[in-house]
DNA sequence: GATTATATATAACATTACTTAACTATTCAA
DNA sequence: TTGAATAGTTAAGTAATGTTATATATAATC
């Protein structure tokens, strides 16, 4: 615990903790990435679109800037992004109150059940990554990733 | 603990060690697939090679087959997608001894830094996080947070 | 109240990134 | 050793998705 406080952190400095929580976040995410692949092309959905989904179901509406932001395209392409999905079934553009120039794009029903979707499939593989702790270590597993996850929902 | 056994994981049916893994993965969803979307893009890369990529450095190198396979795309797509990512010098095409064949996709020195550079974004927040919890905690996450990063490693 | 900036949309065009079909090279198996 | 199977590539065509340029409506500012 004596590196890391001056600069940025840097691998060769992350002490074993940090590297703990690292790898294991790394893992799961790239299992979901992948989970997230084998949904979309099987459901008729570009990976585009399923990461601007998960990013509303897991963030809240965003407006059709945000989406530009998220996917780094121009406003033009965001527009026609949300265009696209609107026609699809899959997202809703919403007028806001305060500002008339603003749309601001929801999941629709059939959107959200896409994303459900998405989550069940993986659900499928984290079932089997429990079956094989046995109970002690499951015990063990469940309080320290409830407990990170409380401290990273703060942020 | 009494859930789950015959048909699919429902979020209803989840026990609490399984729920514990899907809600880090939905905290991390959250705070992270926004920065390596933006990552990736600004890479000139599109999620999809970045989604290989991850997979040969987690994995190790993959054939073409291979990447059909992963990408879920026909065999002619998969060739092209490790033919341009071969030549943006992401990766290398290499014969195999056993198998004239058979090409291995290896990821080049630069592909390897790409992958360093997406893993690397959320040090800061990791050492933020680790952190705040107290010794205890910190030997017993490492202890089980490498039990998982190994079984989940064999995906 | 006129000007500037913001948020989004549309149109024309360009590019990407697939697909299918046909082909080469190599290995396996009868 | 000949025929079938496997691994990968190449070419042509297509559909999806993105860009620039331009337009419209609204909000903010001076």
């Amino acid at each position: 615990m004596e590196s890391c406080q001056e600069n940025g952190v840097l691998e060769k400095d992350m002490n074993s903790i940090e590297s703990a929580i690292m790898d294991w976040t790394a893992i799961i995410t790239r299992l979901w990435m992948h989970d997230i692949n084998q949904f979309t092309r099987t459901s008729g959905l570009s990976f585009g679109q399923m990461n601007l989904m998960l990013h509303i179901h897991y963030r809240g509406a965003c407006e059709v800037s945000g989406v530009s932001d998220l996917m780094q395209m121009t406003p033009a392409g965001a527009s026609q992004m949300v265009e696209r999905m609107v026609q699809q079934g899959l997202v809703t553009r919403n007028e806001v109150p305060g500002d008339r120039r603003i749309r601001l794009v929801h999941l629709t029903r059939q959107g959200e059940e896409m994303v459900q979707g998405c989550i069940r499939l993986h659900e499928k593989w984290v079932h089997e990554l429990a079956e094989t702790l046995s109970s002690d270590e499951q015990a063990e597993a469940e309080r320290i990733l409830m407990r990170l996850t409380e401290i990273a929902g703060r942020s």
